[in-house]
DNA sequence: GACTTTGTTTGACACTTGTCAAGAAATCTC
DNA sequence: GAGATTTCTTGACAAGTGTCAAACAAAGTC
């Protein structure tokens, strides 16, 4: 799947080169706005400052973006990019569920830690996205794709155990996610601890959801 | 507890029934203010839109509210009186683990129906407390409202079924939370079978967090 | 009934927002 | 290098925001 935007496409020639300096101009401004959102959340966030934290102007990000939600909305899915496959690679090398488990909690934690703006923008959207329809094709696509995910561990964690899961996959992925937004809001109000207790639930749900 | 806000005080002599009345309409604006937001978002609402939904002026809103952060915590905060002791009576009156589920799962479809808006709030506000600090307050309060209400529950579930929690209580927590919210958040894309859904997956998972 | 306090309306302010358009600058094409 | 095209800057617009203050109405006090 295309992260392209159908934005504002003024009439341009058959340049391939151009299309892709156009796609990576809308990249950058992507990557600039999701740190701004990142730190002030979608509510607080203006096209202005988007603009300001970033090396181009404000008519800049107009050009390349029909209006507010087409650039916000370009944001997430380029985002989605990123956050696919954080795991993958923690499931194909561990060979043993104990491997597996630390090796998810691990990367959990750490992404936790190193990326918290992005996950308290993802709530946030989430939440957004209750309001506003035109976020909701989006934010739903982004969590089927985490759902997918977390099943993805659950079921190879369960393959290494020699059982199978006892939920199915969306009430799998609730039950992590719901731990893992209590540490991210937990994280944000303070951050000491918050990664170690979000290891220790986690590590002592996941074998209730396996039997053999 | 009192849900009285230090608002702007305009010097007010020692008449009792005043303050009620101010109290009063406090708890009408304020009630107004969660219908709004429950629609619209915290993102979208703005004190002219809350004055217009009601039946006040603009003016009377910052007579009564210092500004708008006062009016949205108070509101959280007089919200919070009413989600507190939701399943109080079924905890009570249950004389069986299965009465208490069924009783449990019962009040909760029914809330996520009937005060589907209040909910969205409600994770709108929770997202939007890691960004603006004035609102963390009010909100961690709430959420350990929630949690001990959980925590109610399932010691209670686990007394009539003979055994214990194999959780704490903020695992639990979230836990649960995590069902509740994926299914406010799916009920606001498309209602259908969300009630069921959630009762189904919150009813497999309880038996999980419990021993003999 | 005059007077003070309390409650409400109205209109204004300074500011920010998204959006856009006109033109300058850079880049490409031949 | 001339001319066409793409990219960017700048400034403006209408609309909406939170906040406030002055005028007005209501109610309570003596």
């Amino acid at each position: 799947m295309s992260v392209t935007a159908d934005a504002a496409e003024p009439a341009r020639p058959a340049r391939v080169s151009g299309i892709d300096k156009v796609e990576r101009r809308r990249i950058a401004l992507a990557e600039s706005a999701l740190k701004t959102l990142g730190e002030l959340g979608y509510a607080r966030t203006s096209l202005r400052e988007i603009a300001n934290n970033s090396e181009f102007t404000h008519g800049v990000v107009h050009y390349y973006f029909r209006d507010k939600i087409d650039l916000i909305s370009y944001c997430v899915r380029y985002y989605k990019t990123k956050c696919a496959q954080r795991y993958d690679e923690v499931v194909e090398t561990a060979e043993s569920a104990d491997e597996l488990a630390v090796g998810f909690l691990g990367k959990m934690t750490q992404t936790l830690v190193e990326e918290t703006a992005m996950h308290r923008l993802w709530y946030d959207l989430r939440a957004q996205s209750m309001f506003e329809e035109q976020l909701r094709a989006d934010v739903t696509a982004i969590d089927e794709l985490l759902e997918q995910m977390i099943w993805r561990i659950l079921t190879r964690y369960a393959d290494l155990g020699g059982g199978s899961p006892t939920v199915d996959s969306p009430t799998a992925y609730a039950l992590v996610d719901g731990l893992f937004e209590q540490a991210v809001v937990g994280y944000a109000a303070d951050p000491d601890k918050v990664p170690e207790l979000l290891a220790d639930r986690v590590r002592q749900v996941l074998p209730k959801l396996i039997a053999a």
